[in-house]
DNA sequence: CGCTCATTTTTTGCATACAAAATTCATTTG
DNA sequence: CAAATGAATTTTGTATGCAAAAAATGAGCG
C-alpha cells in the first residue's frame, strides 16, 4: 500500500486551454472585440481544434467570449451600460460577502486581513500601485472567503472576471485613492466589530466609487459611444 | 428586394443540444449523480459526440454538471450545505432584483405583475399547485425583468437553474403556502409604493421560507446524509 | 474610379477515426 | 468461496477529415 503518490493526473487538455485563454482575455492579450481564430490559437497553444473549441464554449458560458453563429467567437466587448450593470451586480455580491464575512469570520482570518491591510497601507504610502492592487485584490478575496459560501465565491469570481479585462493599471487620482483607503479602514473596523450592516454599507459605497473610477477612465480611453 | 424572410439561421447544433440537456437536467429526466454517457446521449439526441461534448462543457461552466477527468460528466448532486449556500446566494440576488425593481418598474410592468398576482391567488384558492407554481415563477421573472439589469438576470437564471432540479412538485403544507401568498401580497404593496428597502426585506424573508420548505422536503426525501 | 457579382480561399461546424484510460468480466489462486 | 489478476470491452479524450458557410479576392461594368 504505497500512498498513491503518482496521481497528479494532469488536468484535462480542455481545462488547461480554458485556463490559458481566460488568462489571455483577462490580461488583455486578446483585446475586446477581437476574433478568436481557431487555427491560429490551436497553433499557438499546440493543441488540436477539438479541445480548443470545448474550452471556448466554456468561456462563452462564463460570459468571457461571445459566440457568433457560423462566425466563431470574439472576446466580449462591454458597452458602458454593460459595465454599469456588471458593477451593480458586483456591488450586490460584494455587499453580501461582507455581510456574511462579518457574521462568520474567525479571529485568525481577521488577523490575516488586518496584516494585509497594513501592507497595503505601506504600498499606498510608497505610491506602489501594482503592489497596492495585488493586496487590494487579496483582501477582497479574503473577505469573500470569510463568508464561507463557495457558491457565492464562484458567482463572484465569474462576474468579476468580465471586469478584470478593463481594470486599467493607470493611476487613479489621489483623492479617489485616499477615499478607497479610508473605506478599507472602515471595512476593517466593521469586521472587527462583527457589524454586518456596516460592512454592507461600506462595501456598497466602495464599489460605487470603484465603478466611478473605472467609468471615468473608460470614458477617457474611448471617446464616447454609448450602447 | 424581398424582405429576408428565410433567415431563421437555426441555432447552432451545440446550442440546441445544450438547451435540451439543460431541460432534461432541470426536469430531472437525468437524475442527480447520473452519468452522462456520450454514446447513449448522442444516439438519443441524434448528433455526433462533438457538439454533444461542447454542450456538456457549457453546462459544466454553468454548474449543472460536474466534469470528472477521464470519466466524463455527471449531473450535479447538491449536498445539503450546497443547497443552503445556493439559496443564500439566490436570496441576495432576489433581494437586489426587488430593490432595483422598486426603483425602476414602470406602471405597465406593475400592472402586469398585479394581474398575474390575482391569477395566482385564483390558482391558490383552487389548490391548483402546478398553475400556482407557473405563475409564481412568472412573477419572480417579471420582477427580475423590472430591475432592468441583464447581467443580474443572467446571473440569477444561472444560479436558479441548479435549484430547479430539486424543486419538487409535491404540495407544501398549507401554513407555509399561506405565508408565501401573504409575502407575495407584501411584495405587490412594496412595489406599488416603490419602496425598495421593503422589497429587499420581503424577498429576503420569502426566500428564507422557500429555503426552509425545500430543505424540509429534501430531508424527507433523503434519509439524512450531511455532506 | 467605384461598385457589383462571381470565384477562390479561408474558417467554422460537425462527423468520424484513433489512442488512452477506465470499467467489466472471466479466470485463477489462496 | 472471496479476492486478485489480467485480458476484453467500453468509454472518454484528442486529432483529423470533410462539408457548408463566411470572408477575401479580383474581374467586369457602369
Amino acid at each position: 500500500m504505497t500512498a498513491d503518490i503518482i496521481s497528479i493526473p494532469r488536468a484535462a487538455l480542455h481545462e488547461q486551454v480554458a485556463h490559458r485563454l481566460r488568462q489571455m482575455l483577462v490580461e488583455n492579450r486578446i483585446l475586446p472585440g477581437a476574433k478568436l481564430n481557431e487555427r491560429e490559437l490551436s497553433e499557438v497553444l499546440k493543441v488540436s481544434r477539438t479541445p480548443l473549441r470545448e474550452a471556448i464554449k466554456m468561456l462563452a458560458a462564463e460570459g468571457l467570449v461571445e459566440l457568433l453563429p457560423n462566425r466563431g467567437a470574439i472576446a466580449v466587448e462591454l458597452s458602458e451600460t454593460d459595465v454599469l450593470n456588471t458593477f451593480e451586480v458586483m456591488a450586490g455580491l460584494e455587499a453580501q460577502s461582507g455581510e456574511l464575512a462579518a457574521q462568520r469570520i474567525t479571529d485568525a482570518e481577521l488577523g490575516e486581513i488586518k496584516a494585509m491591510h497594513y501592507e497595503m497601507l505601506a504600498a499606498w504610502t510608497r505610491r506602489d500601485l501594482p503592489f497596492y492592487y495585488r493586496l487590494n485584490a487579496a483582501i477582497h478575496r479574503a473577505i469573500n472567503a470569510a463568508a464561507k459560501n463557495p457558491v457565492l465565491t464562484a458567482t463572484y469570481n465569474q462576474v468579476n472576471a468580465r471586469l478584470q479585462a478593463l481594470r486599467f493599471r493607470s493611476n487613479q487620482d489621489g483623492e479617489k485613492w485616499n477615499a478607497a483607503v479610508k473605506e478599507h479602514e472602515q471595512m476593517i473596523e466593521a469586521l472587527t466589530r462583527r457589524d454586518a450592516p456596516a460592512m454592507r454599507a461600506v462595501l456598497l459605497a466602495h464599489l460605487q466609487n470603484k465603478r466611478d473610477v473605472v467609468m471615468e477612465q473608460l470614458r477617457a480611453a474611448r471617446p464616447a459611444a454609448t450602447a
